[in-house]
DNA sequence: ATACTGAATATTTTGTTGATTATTCACTAA
DNA sequence: TTAGTGAATAATCAACAAAATATTCAGTAT
């Protein structure tokens, strides 16, 4: 077996127990007894369990933004439509991991703390995705704005509340999308040529 | 001394209490004492610790009010100005609060779990200062929007960021304000009559 | 060398017990 | 009746030991 082949079979071994049983309660041996091998061995692929978390969560961020991606590039939908799509996209992702995979986001919330450059860089990810939905917006002749990148920040950070899980037990998901959808509302009058 | 009297001295001597020690290594027994009375004797005028908590908490708050309030009511700014003073404060004291001032803290902490209703108040108070300043731009003919309610809530949702103690240790306070600026920006673009 | 292990060590978590603190209550003083 | 108390009880906290777990390392097999 490859070196490659070890390290994503480790992966998938914690997958299944962080997702089952969260990431605290998984323990070193038991992801190497579910590979058959020593927790010792698990030490030649990963720095420490922290790394093994950080190698998921990047997997689970990268499937959320795929997901943004495709929303991004769907060709059928107005950028106003795309901005609304996008932002409750990213509010159900996080109402779910409070609600109803609290397992999962065990993981999340220690990367958070233990390892915050994960979530930097899914911050990124977002941002620029964000630039990319801003410029085909200019090319399709709907949003105008000066500054881009300014503008792609601005509008994450007006959307932030809907990534934070702390603050998902304030109100209920109707309530939630009720303000997504006020917020983009007024985002998208900042954004457009034509006032609405 | 009538029962007001002792109710305001018992607050008075929690104040002092809660924010030279925060509020949970500050005891009944030390409060009482501070009043010259035993501690059985505070519960004839609070339920319980945590109402004492409530009572300053909600001085606290009304007293960042009050500041919000002396902004919109300002008439040397533009509305837009006053929309970035605004959320300026709103930063400044939540910033403060994590850096400079963790022994108050710690009692809003305490009311954000154990008392949410204190915060729900809070909220609402400053979506009503919102909707004031939204009035008065009006009045102004700086903005126009077609919904004040919905309007005022979804500012308050779009900086929301910046109430959130948990999290200023992600960004400088430097970059904060960079990003309120930024969101302002958005904001009034999308609020002003004539665009910039 | 490469892939691995068992056993040793270091760090964290858990559990327990005593001490502190919040809260209640039966009672006293004016 | 009103303002208050001391003592009892209940809930929470802190400290410390024991157990579990992460991590390292010296060594084995191929």
């Amino acid at each position: 077996m490859t070196e490659l082949d070890t390290r994503s079979q480790i992966l998938i071994a914690a997958e299944e127990r962080f997702s089952l049983y969260g990431y605290n309660k998984t323990t070193m041996v038991e992801i190497a007894s579910d590979c058959n091998m020593s927790a010792a061995n698990l030490y030649r692929f990963f720095d420490n369990k922290l790394d093994i978390g950080a190698g998921l969560a990047n997997q689970c961020l990268a499937e959320k933004e795929n997901e943004l991606a495709v929303i991004v590039a769907d060709n059928l939908m107005t950028s106003a439509e795309k901005l609304h799509a996008f932002v409750v996209n990213i509010l159900h992702y996080t109402y779910r991991r409070f609600d109803v995979a609290p397992r999962l986001s065990e993981l999340i919330e220690a990367m958070t703390i233990q390892r915050p450059e994960v979530m930097k860089s899914h911050r990124n990810s977002t941002i620029i995705l964000l630039r990319r939905l801003l410029e085909q917006s200019v090319d399709a002749g709907e949003f105008e704005f000066s500054d881009i990148d300014a503008t792609a920040e601005a509008i994450n950070t007006a959307i932030t509340v809907f990534y934070l899980p702390a603050v998902m037990p304030l109100f209920s998901l109707e309530e939630f999308e009720s303000k997504a959808k006020s917020v983009c509302d007024l985002l998208v009058n900042g954004l457009s040529k034509i006032k609405t």
